[in-house]
DNA sequence: AAAGGGTCCGAAAAGCTTTTCGGTCATTGC
DNA sequence: GCAATGACCGAAAAGCTTTTCGGACCCTTT
C-alpha cells in the first residue's frame, strides 16, 4: 500500500489555500464546503476538488472559537484502573463519537487536587460539558469549582441533590437476582456480599430482601459482608456451610466473591448447580466464563449507563434540563451455575 | 460547602473583561498574566486580582490557533474493552496530564472505517501528535491517512519499519520467567501457552527456550498452544500430567491459563509450589492475587509502556526523531505459586 | 433600451489571545 | 533647563473559519 509519506512540517492546508487553488474567495469556499446556498454547482465542484487535492480539513479551533461551542466534552474519572470506569467510558465514548463530539479523558486518581487541575484545564479548553465518573456507587462531593457548563455524574451520584446523576439500580439488581434464584426453584437462599461500606453492597442486599419478602421467604443466615475478593468468598462459604448445611443457593456480592464461593463448594463436594446455585454481580466476563460451571451474574449495564450519561449531557447542553438522579436497569445473564432445579 | 452556583449561560470571562476591570489594555493584561516583562508590579497585581475575581481562564482555542500548537494529543485505541489498552492509556494519560497536554480518547473498536473517521476528527482538531494503541502485539498496518503530525505506535508495532513503535519485550519476558523458575530449583519445566496466532505467545516461548538452552535444560514436552482461557489451562494441564508426570514447573502463557492450570493441579493432588511451580504472564491483579496460592507472574509494565510512548511522542513533536521499534522491559512479580524449592 | 429581479460571489467582521512595535511619561545626567 | 534613556502601556496584526451584507452580473420584461 503506497501510503503518502507524512509531510512533516508542511502546515495543514487552510481555507485560503483551497480558495486560492479554486480561484474563489474564502467566503465562497466556506459556503461551498458547508453546503450553503447561493453557490453555483460548478463552483462548488471546483472548491470540493481543490479541498480534496489539498486534503483540507477545517480547523476546529477557529470554528469553535467562532461558534462558542467546541464539540468536545470532558470525561473525568477518579479511578481508571478500577473495573467500573472503563465500560462507562466506553459507552460515553461510543455515544459521543457517533456524533461529532470528541472526548477529553482525564484521570484524577482519586486526588482532589488533581481533579481541580483537570477541571480547570478542561474549562480552559472550553468543553461543552463534563461527565464525572466515580469509582464506587457511594455519593461523592460535587466538583469544587464553579463550572459554567453542564455536568453529569455517572456511577457515583453527586451529594448535591440538584445535580444530575446517572447510577445503576442496585436495589433492583438484588431483587432480580433473588427472583431468578426463586424461579430456579431455590428457597434456602444465602447472601455473601462485599464491603459493607459500599452502598452497592447494601442496596443489593436490600433488593434481595425485598424479593424474598415478596415471595414469603427468609434469608438463610445474615448477610455476610466482607471484602470484594475471592478469598473472602472462599472463607465466607466455608462458614456458611458449617452453619447452614441445607442452603440451596448463594447470592454473591460480586463475581469475584462468587468465584471464591464456587471454589469452596467444589472442595466440600457440593455440586453446582444441582445442590447449590451460585450467582454473582457485575458479569465480569473473564471471571464469569472462566468459572466452572460458568457463572450466572447480574450485568449492571455499565456501558448503557455511559451512553445514558452522554445522552443526558447532550440534552443538558442543548437546554437547561431537569436535574435529578436517574437509574439504569440491569439484566440477569444466566449461565451454568444456576441451571433450573425445577 | 457553599459552592458557587454554576452560572449557566454566563459566557466565560475573556481577557477583555479582565482588562476592562483592571483598567488596562488587553495587551497589558496578557503580559501581566503570562509573567512577561515591562509590566509594573502594581499593575500586574491589579490584573491578577481582576482575573481571579472573574475566575478568568484563557481560551485555549484562541491560544492554540495563534501558536499553531494545541497542547492536545490523540489516543487511538483499537480495543478499549481489552485488558491491555487500559494500562497503556493510563500511563500515557499520566505522562501527558502531568504536563499541559490534554488527551483525546478514541476507540475504533477494531474497525478501519471508524479509525479513519477518528483520525480525521483528531486532525481537524489539530492535535500535536497521535498514539495508536493496538489490541495485540501483532504488527498492524500503519494509519491509512497521510498524517502531518508525529505518530507513535504502542503495544502493536506498525508494519512500516520507518514508523516509531513501542512494544513490550516478550522474548525477554519468557527468558526471565524461565530464569526465575530455574532459580527456584526447577529443572523439568513445561510451557502451556495461549493462541499461537499471537506473536506474544511465540515470542515468550522463544525467550523461554533461550533461557532453557542457556541452562542446558530441555523443555518438558512441546509448547502447548491453545487459547487465552482458563478452560484451556485446565485441559492442557490434564494432558500434561498424563504424559509428563514428573514435571516440576509449568510456565503459563497468561494468568488466565495459569488459573486453569492451578485448578487441575489441585484436583490431581499436586501441591503448588511444593510439587509443581506455576507462573503466568500479565500480572493481572484480580486473577493473580485471587488464586490459591497467589500467582507469580511476569508484569509487562504496560503503564510504563504508555508513559514511554508519551515521552517518545513528546520528543517527536519537538524534533524529528529517530524512528524505530523500542521495547519496554518487564519484571517478575513473585508470589506464592513459585516459592523456592531450594 | 432601460429597469428590475435573481443569482452568485467577495469584502469584512466577529470570535480571543499573544506578540511586536511604537508611543508616552518620568527620571536622570549634564 | 534640556535631552536622552529607560520603564511602562496600548494599538494592531496574526492565526482561521463562518456569516452577513453589499455589489456585480446576467437575463428578462416592458
Amino acid at each position: 500500500m503506497a501510503r503518502t509519506p507524512a509531510p512533516r512540517g508542511t502546515r495543514a492546508a487552510t481555507l485560503s489555500d483551497v480558495a486560492r487553488l479554486a480561484g474563489v474567495s474564502v467566503a465562497t469556499a466556506s459556503k461551498a464546503l458547508n453546503g450553503r446556498n447561493h453557490v453555483h454547482p460548478q463552483t462548488r465542484e471546483r472548491v470540493m476538488q481543490a479541498a480534496a487535492q489539498l486534503s483540507f480539513s477545517p480547523n476546529s479551533l477557529a470554528r469553535g472559537l467562532l461558534a462558542g461551542r467546541t464539540g468536545t466534552v470532558g470525561l473525568l474519572t477518579s479511578d481508571l484502573v478500577g473495573r467500573f470506569s472503563l465500560p462507562i467510558l466506553m459507552g460515553a465514548e461510543d455515544a459521543f463519537g457517533a456524533g461529532q463530539v470528541s472526548v477529553f479523558l482525564c484521570d484524577a486518581r482519586g486526588d482532589a487536587i488533581r481533579e481541580r487541575h483537570h477541571v480547570q484545564a478542561l474549562l480552559s479548553r472550553r468543553v461543552d460539558g463534563l461527565i464525572v465518573v466515580g469509582s464506587s456507587t457511594n455519593p461523592r462531593p460535587p466538583l469544587a469549582d464553579a463550572v459554567d457548563v453542564p455536568v453529569v455524574y455517572a456511577y457515583a451520584p453527586s451529594e448535591a441533590p440538584e445535580d444530575l446523576s446517572i447510577v445503576p439500580d442496585n436495589v433492583n439488581a438484588g431483587r432480580m437476582a433473588v427472583e431468578h434464584l426463586i424461579a430456579c426453584g431455590r428457597t434456602r437462599i444465602a447472601h455473601i456480599s462485599g464491603d459493607r461500606e459500599y452502598s452497592a453492597a447494601r442496596d443489593r442486599a436490600a433488593g434481595a430482601q425485598a424479593a424474598l419478602d415478596a415471595a414469603g421467604l427468609e434469608l438463610v443466615g445474615e448477610v455476610a459482608y466482607g471484602a470484594w475478593e475471592e478469598g473472602w468468598g472462599r472463607a465466607a462459604a466455608g462458614m456458611l456451610l458449617d452453619r447452614e448445611p441445607d442452603v440451596d443457593a448463594v447470592l454473591c456480592g460480586s463475581d469475584q466473591v462468587a468465584r471464591g464461593v464456587l471454589d469452596t463448594l467444589r472442595e466440600r463436594g457440593r455440586r453446582v448447580p444441582e445442590d447449590v446455585a451460585v450467582m454473582g454481580f457485575d458479569n465480569w466476563d473473564v471471571l464469569a466464563t472462566g468459572a466452572r460451571p460458568q457463572l450466572t451474574s447480574v450485568d449492571m449495564n455499565l456501558e448503557e449507563l455511559g451512553r445514558a450519561a452522554a445522552r443526558a449531557l447532550f440534552e443538558a447542553i442543548d437546554a437547561e434540563h431537569g436535574r435529578a438522579v436517574h437509574t439504569v436497569q440491569c439484566r440477569v445473564v444466566v449461565r451454568g451455575s444456576t441451571a433450573s432445579a425445577g
